[in-house]
DNA sequence: CGGACACCATACGCTACCGTACGCTCCATA
DNA sequence: TATGGAGCGTACGGTAGCGTATGGTGTCCG
């Protein structure tokens, strides 16, 4: 959609980098930091600049406006998580269930703490903007749709893997909202149960563990 | 000038009301209601004055500053939760299980849009502030136990019913965050088989329905 | 009937931020 | 070496919002 303009200047750069010049995709990759850590309010672009090191003078030859920057990190989120997406779900042949397992971990584990800000942070956007809403539900779309091949691979019936693939996202941006640490000291035991009662089928002929 | 006809509108203001003067808690009130809209960071204390018809000189009379504000809207908001808490997960005995399918009809309601907005407002907040964070956790914590009183009254195991009231919440909290009208277009049925898959345990002697 | 006080309006200074205009400095290429 | 443009700095006007100071008005009460 956003073809890249600054492909010539970035190839005239590579070849030796004396200056340490800003395009596009810095600025993108700076908002996106911003945006994890202080939300999509707090993403200015004179807070930007600063914390880039440079004016805002710069921030004006690259975009247009703060929108046109803002547009611009929803479509590289939007292309960033569908390539995740399509890489988590890939399984093996047979490995399905285990795949399931591993989003669920991947999306609960502390380590992808970051992703998990980013996500919050464009669906809080979302709730009031409607390009934001848009991006949300592509997103939302095909990550339930992979993760429901998933469930079908595993022999689950076609609404119960609807089901279960809409739990599972749900519970995994729902659990990043909530304090718990007071309720069970045990997490790990929790957090593993709680991926139990997501991905393991009722269903006798689906059960393959 | 402007003696007579005020005059008669202030008796008679004063027959029915004493007068349409606000209070802390009209304030509060009103901040909830931009907090729903807005969320915390278009929650300011002009457009507040503005949407209430006054001006912020009368504002600064009942909150020393905007933070006491916020503070009370916390506050007002913890105290909700908890009386709501306590209503909607007493059951009579026998109907638990009956109560459980309730709490979750009653977050994923579109009726309780509202409440809902309000929640996700203030759970984006605690994110970045220490004392909304506090009361989250509160909150969380008794919702959490209630819940779990729920399903151990219904004969399951404490750690499965901690497990699957937390995955309750969790998932009330994400659904509200996900857009899947794509996905799925009988969304009646596909919440009705996730509510199953959390509340009916698949302990034979919990089995009730 | 005249203070005392609660409540609100008005006006002000201050900061943060947006977007624009314009000038400066590299650097590639003719 | 000259030159033109890419990339950035500086300066400016404008708006929104916070908090303060102070004056005005209604109401209660002695």
């Amino acid at each position: 959609m956003v073809s890249e303009s600054s492909i010539l200047t970035r190839m005239d750069n590579t070849a030796k980098k004396p200056r340490t010049q800003l395009d596009r995709d810095a600025w993108v990759a700076g908002a996106t930091e911003v945006l994890a850590e202080e939300g999509i309010a707090g993403l200015r672009v004179e807070v930007l600049a600063k914390r880039l090191k440079v004016t805002k003078g710069s921030f004006y030859w690259h975009f247009t406006d703060r929108r046109d920057l803002l547009m611009a990190v929803l479509g590289q989120w939007k292309e960033g998580r569908i390539r995740d997406i399509i890489k988590q779900t890939r399984a093996q042949p047979g490995r399905e269930q285990e795949q399931i397992y591993h989003v669920i971990d991947v999306y609960s584990a502390s380590r992808s703490r970051r992703g998990m800000m980013i996500e919050l942070a464009v669906r809080d956007w979302a709730r009031r903007d409607a390009e934001a809403a848009a991006i949300v539900a592509e997103v939302d779309d095909v990550r339930l749709r992979c993760a429901r091949d998933l469930f079908l691979a595993c022999g689950v019936p076609m609404d119960e893997a609807s089901s279960r693939c809409m739990l599972l996202y749900a519970y995994v941006f729902g659990a990043s909202l909530m304090i718990y640490e007071k309720f069970d000291h045990d997490v790990t035991r929790l957090k593993r149960d709680i991926a139990d009662l997501i991905a393991r089928s009722c269903h006798p002929s689906a059960t393959a563990a």
